[in-house]
DNA sequence: CTCCATGCGTTGAAAATTCAACAGACTTTC
DNA sequence: GAAAGTCTGTTGAATTTTCAACGCATGGAG
């Protein structure tokens, strides 16, 4: 489990345990590392949903796709933060998205019925985990309403706004970078890529925008 | 508490909980039930969130309005399921939607604190309640994708078809009936009204579809 | 250095959505 | 039973989005 610690220390599951607690409760949660190329994917659509899934390192991301070929980017994943929890843990047969890796990247799997029932030697973590668990998905569905709020603009341009707005006020700065490539925001927005282009131009020239690649900057 | 008893055995929240032992424990939770006239609002967008529902009886919306007007169905609640969980459990200081009842209604009210922090007098049912929100919360979360599959789609005509779709699997039919009207529906799909209105006319020449009000049948 | 692949902005035509307005069918109210 | 109000389907015009295609810039491989 070598220097993972950092970043577990970090993830919402583990939020109050000690860090000396930490390696016995993994080893008691079964839980195991594995890595992954770039756009290779962990979990395919259908399936079988036991495990959950933390990113160590590199990114991940969400996705659905069309039987015609539309892709959708359900959401993004940050290292630290889970994934895959809720297919898990609602216990259907398969798992309904694509989850796969968008770089090269490290990922802790653990079986969420290891979670979720008590290990025989009744370690004392368990509680505070799934209240952990508990605390983790309710903010999961909150980004997932936010994706909501974003995609639910009728336009192009509103959505383009919204976002960007959010991305702002999480950040703290009007100043920031988002984790998407221009195809990648489009599907994330659920717009056509030429029209996101066409529109950030727009903002440019109106003077609300500067941006550079995936770094935005909101003028007004 | 009366006759609610039949009521909260099918809420997840309560699975595997005696109905004798219901009532005990929905004091011990401080559960209160409220009554709400059509068109009032269970909660408001900013309001804080402590407190999740469960709705005994009539229905229920979770909605997001536009700055300028717009309404977007993020999901329709029926009897005996839970709503506002997430942003309760989240501890988000203030929810970020309006809760409205769509008829009259009643309605159950618990502290989200009140179920995550163990009762002084170490109720025993608390486990088994938190792991019931969790896979309650698990379950919230596929809804909520399941509507992102839906709207991702680029026509009207395909959200209406997969919405349509999926009602028919759940439903076990191809026969069924959708929990809003035409107005609402277009919210929930996030289109217009009139156009929705014109391709399930279209749908209905093109010998797929049958429909009266909100009963459906997909034909082929 | 050159070649090739990829990402991004641009454009114009085709297609779809939105918007406002209206009419008919039904309900509710008084 | 009449009147007022609500829900739905229709229509046509204006606006947007989508789609396909192209060129330029950048970056990596050989």
């Amino acid at each position: 489990m070598k220097n993972y610690i950092g970043i577990l220390r970090n993830c919402t599951l583990f939020q109050g345990i000690e860090p000396e607690n930490l390696t016995a409760l993994l080893g008691c949660l079964g839980a195991r590392v594995e890595r992954f190329g770039r756009d290779e994917s962990i979990f395919t659509e259908g399936d079988p949903s036991e495990e959950l899934g933390i990113l160590l390192s590199g990114s991940v991301q969400i996705l659905r796709m069309d039987y015609d070929g539309n892709r959708s980017i359900v959401a993004n994943v940050a290292p630290s933060q889970l994934f895959a929890e809720a297919f898990a843990c609602a216990r259907v047969p398969a798992i309904p998205v694509d989850v796969i890796a968008s770089s090269d990247c490290e990922v802790m799997l653990i079986n969420a019925v290891r979670i979720t029932h008590s290990c025989s030697n009744a370690c004392h973590f368990h509680n505070r985990i799934i209240l952990n668990l508990l605390q983790s998905m309710a903010k999961k569905t909150l980004m997932i309403t936010q994706k909501i709020e974003v995609t639910s603009k009728r336009s192009t341009r509103e959505k383009l706004l919204t976002y960007l707005q959010l991305r702002a006020r999480e950040n703290g700065s009007l100043d920031f970078f988002i984790p998407f490539d221009r195809q990648e925001l489009a599907d994330y927005l659920e717009v056509d890529r030429s029209g996101l282009s066409a529109e950030i131009s727009k903002l440019r020239k109106e003077g609300m925008l500067w941006c550079e690649k995936n770094h935005f900057r909101l003028l007004r």
